[in-house]
DNA sequence: CCTAATTATGTAACTAGTTACTTATTAAGG
DNA sequence: CCTTAATAAGTAACTAGTTACATAATTAGG
């Protein structure tokens, strides 16, 4: 039996790959798409200023990682980063004009590619699998946020 | 609602960084762990000569990724690979007396990670995951063997 | 107040993946 | 046979992640 971890790598793997497609036609990689995602999900939030941190815990990545992220995605024009006037340690991040109104699209494109991997799900699985993934989901944010 | 992309990238990501704490006792990180499984699999599986080939499509990874995996598993000790008697253009693969008797302690930490992950599933939900996880693995392969 | 701890971000060096290109060996056709 | 195709593996340059360490700004204690 093949163990989990393998399954896992695979499918991500295979899920990058196929929006790493879409998203070339955008000038972007499927990484950035997400970040990019994850910008304007917490400005529709009514996010008054958003941190690197803020996308750090979101996306449950290490500090250097979105620094270069945000670096690649700074220079390619898609968002701007300047201090935070309340408190200069901060990093006040906003989408630029280039990937307004990008968010949409991310959300179509991701739903896309998770039918053509589960095309042979009822709909009811993929509620289902959708739930699982979310339970899951659950357990590493609170042990992440336990350790204080 | 945060995009299906993310959720697989956060629950990769969370198993990868378990199994690397248990991986690092071994001097391994997760994923030569990952791929020193899949030697032993297929050497358990009576194949008689395994070629980075075979490794590649089984982890569904480039020739380059699976190149240097094997470059370090060589140097740190762990698989042996020397050119094929029959075809000069294969190497051939296995594993050395260090990674000997590692098959099942990979099995049984991939299982506690698993069991971490999933800990407020049922057992029935856990093999509901698994199935669903193995149906999307079966697209995945069909659609990789069908571009001929 | 001023030092010390905390916090946000940056940098270096590494593992792990990608695409694009090169090399070497075998297989196939004329 | 001998050239050409196909195939296995390697290399270069890049994106994306990690840990460990450095830097700068704010907060807290004495």
């Amino acid at each position: 039996m093949m163990p989990f971890g393998l399954k896992i790598a695979i499918i991500n793997r295979a899920f990058r790959k196929r929006l790493d497609e879409k998203a070339a036609a955008m000038g972007l990689t499927s990484g950035q798409l997400r970040v990019l995602g994850s910008i304007s999900r917490l400005e529709a939030a009514g996010v008054d200023e958003i941190h690197q941190n803020d996308l750090e815990q979101l996306e449950h990545v290490t500090h250097p990682a979105m620094t270069k992220m945000l670096q690649r995605l700074e220079s390619k024009g898609f968002v701007r980063c300047e201090p935070s006037a309340q408190d200069r340690r901060y990093k006040k991040i906003s989408c630029t004009e280039s990937s307004a109104g990008i968010y949409r699209l991310i959300l179509e494109q991701d739903e896309e590619v998770l039918s053509e991997l589960c095309c042979n799900f009822t709909e009811e699985q993929k509620a289902e699998f959708s739930r699982m993934a979310d339970m899951i989901l659950k357990n590493i944010d609170s042990e992440s946020s336990a350790d204080v």
